[in-house]
DNA sequence: TGTACATCAGTGAACGCGCGTTCACTGATGTAC
DNA sequence: TGTACATCAGTGAACGCGCGTTCACTGATGTAC
């Protein structure tokens, strides 16, 4: 017997439980989204449009979010998941030599998940005052843990709380830089990025240089 | 004789020739826009907003700039005279301690042209194409300006070009991220803001001993 | 200095459009018996 | 297993609104003589 159902629900593919399928549909909402605010910020960008690009009607859109602020938040969780991923791997990473293997991890997850940080970069300072809040919140948490990474290695024992801090800002600051640089290289001139990702380890060791020098008060 | 103009022209001040009111009008329109960006995008702006905050019909708008993405690059040139004055301002500098006094200039400076400090960080990655390269163009001749200062320090005569692009892309990448610290710091708790200029200076003292270390090839 | 005409910054009505949101609805999926 | 009812993701018409842009205009300022 032929599938009997009518084409009124969209994509009549083989889930068929309603939670499961309402999931599916809010995930092409998010990837619609994100797909969108490649080359625009998420203050230009239209509830009808994301329907649109989802084959929804508008209407629709408010069974899965409240608003598109809402949606926004969202779409930071989900492209957090990326930077924690990055940041867990870079943890596990037992390389002999910690910046090479940091800065291959990060050009490596940027590659991967380039729409979730041109979403992140762009909007961490762009509109949403909801969406700014949740990307500082998890950058400073970013911050915290390499703070605490730093304290227990050997060489910096005697720094104070203060110069722990400042020395993980200014790496992650950094490393910020890197981001948007690798994002800016024309993603498939693999000389342009070998530049930038040299010029990143070297950034990073003239910083460990500056800290191997660095008196702790 | 009192004034026997019919106030159908706005605001008949002491200026009458139509250049100077033009020009005003152009400014009220600049300055209104740069007011209304404080906490939003350029992307979320409409021109007849702008019109509005500077006491004019919408129409007038066009007398004035071609669109609203005319007006960005417009406010990219003048907050651009915030960032050039600020390099002149650390060139001219006689200081004996060149970091401190490079903080003091940058932190004076963002306090002086807060909105201008806070339009070309939101819109470095925001939204408008054209905006964003004037942006991306200006930071790039900084950036030159600051390698060619580097090159002449008798201590880095041996280092290759490279490296010396390296180094001054890096200090302005910290000097970015602490423009963006002064942003977002209280702007009437001195303490706060003493913090984050201690913190600034010491993030540069330790790039300048790690340049002091670095062998360059 | 006075007159006649040109310029042009700003006006105001009008347009068609995409927007966010409301509402009553449909019909497939889920559940209780 | 079959039936009757509840749930709810998605529909489609409709709304009022602010938008960018056009157009013909007004009247103060500027210019030529």
């Amino acid at each position: 017997m032929p599938n009997s159902r009518r084409a009124h629900t969209p994509r009549p593919v083989e889930t068929h439980t309603r939670a499961e399928r309402k999931e599916r549909t809010r995930q092409t909402l998010l990837d619609g989204a994100l797909r969108l605010l490649a080359h625009r910020s998420l203050d230009g960008l239209s509830l009808r449009e994301v329907a649109r690009e989802a084959h929804i009607v508008p209407t629709a859109f408010y069974r899965h979010f409240e608003s598109m602020d809402d949606l926004g938040v969202a779409l930071v969780e989900q492209s957090m998941r990326s930077l924690r991923q990055m940041i867990r791997d870079a943890r596990r990473n037992p390389s002999a030599d910690i910046i090479r293997g940091s800065v291959t991890i990060l050009a490596k997850q940027v590659r991967a998940h380039e729409a979730h940080f041109r979403f992140l970069t762009r909007e961490r300072y762009g509109g949403v005052i909801q969406v700014q809040r949740a990307i500082a919140t998890e950058l400073r948490l970013f911050t915290n843990e390499l703070t605490i990474d730093l304290a227990r290695m050997p060489a910096l024992g005697k720094w104070s709380t203060d110069d722990l801090e400042m020395a993980a800002d200014l790496m992650v600051a950094a490393m910020l830089s890197i981001v948007l640089a690798l994002l800016e290289v024309d993603p498939h001139d693999p000389d342009d990025e070998r530049d930038v990702i040299s010029q990143a380890e070297r950034q990073l060791r003239v910083i460990a240089l500056g800290m191997a020098s660095w008196r702790s008060e």
